[in-house]
DNA sequence: CTAGTTGCAAAGAGTTTGCATGGCG
DNA sequence: CGCCATGCAAACTCTTTGCAACTAG
């Protein structure tokens, strides 16, 4: 199931690519599509499948988040986004990226004290970035 | 709503205290009380209702993990529970808590490099556990 | 042609809510 | 009595799936 790169398929990925520093519902992304590309966007029905099938082809990472039943989808801009930490603001949404150095020592430390090996891939941290800690800029 | 200790309520508490060390679904915290309470337990939706109130509360705390669209539940221990951070094992299912010290310093780090502060109420690692990574035990 | 993709509508899964009932002060 | 908690079933929300139409190779 596909398997092709269809035309749906890459503004989905397009959209991704461009908004890589938040993350989306499949809600969210359907409507951005609808409104930039109008008849050419794919079905909410169709979102879901590409998403579960970028999901498996490891480009894009699936989570829940704040305990919203809904699903959220960020695109995994390159290979060190599995090898580091990630972290998203509850109060902008967006995502920031956490330097491998200092991901690894985090978890290094962690895996000393308790013998516990983290998952960078599956592990979100959750808090406030430097600019909603100022203003309550949004 | 709910704000009678019930003895529903009072059970429910019990059995996520006696069970400190991992989180449960509501689908699970139902059977269970079924099973060791009969007739006494409370109902599908009372645990629901329930669950509400103990996360405002404070006592619980909720979220979702895995990817899956179920909502888990945790008892919040004691008051050092909201700081610091927890480790949930994906194989097991167990909950561990890392010690407030490195809990800290750890997040201290990224608030140094990124200028964000992780909550550690909100956060959850994901990982493998000691036990797991050894054998295959469950 | 033929297999893969799409959209719609219907089905599923999990959670929340309205309402009638019953308990406790 | 009066207020609140409970259970059931219905409503809701989000996601998945079946099916028929369509499309790219």
């Amino acid at each position: 199931m596909a398997r092709y790169n269809t035309e749906q398929k890459k503004l989905l990925l397009d959209f991704l690519e461009k908004n890589s520093d938040s993350s989306y519902t499949v809600d969210e992304i359907a409507t951005r599509l609808r409104e930039s590309e109008g008849e050419n966007a794919p079905g909410r029905s169709t979102v879901y499948r590409l998403m579960t099938v970028l999901v498996e082809e490891r480009k894009v990472h699936r989570f829940s988040g704040e305990g919203s039943r809904r699903f959220l989808y960020r695109i995994i801009a390159d290979d060190h986004c599995r090898t580091h930490l990630h972290l998203k603001c509850l109060q902008c949404g967006k995502i920031l990226h956490l330097d491998r150095a200092t991901s690894s020592a985090l978890l290094e430390q962690v895996n000393k004290v308790k013998g516990f090996s983290v998952s960078e891939e599956e592990t979100l941290l959750f808090g406030n970035c430097a600019e909603c800690k100022l203003g309550g800029k949004r």
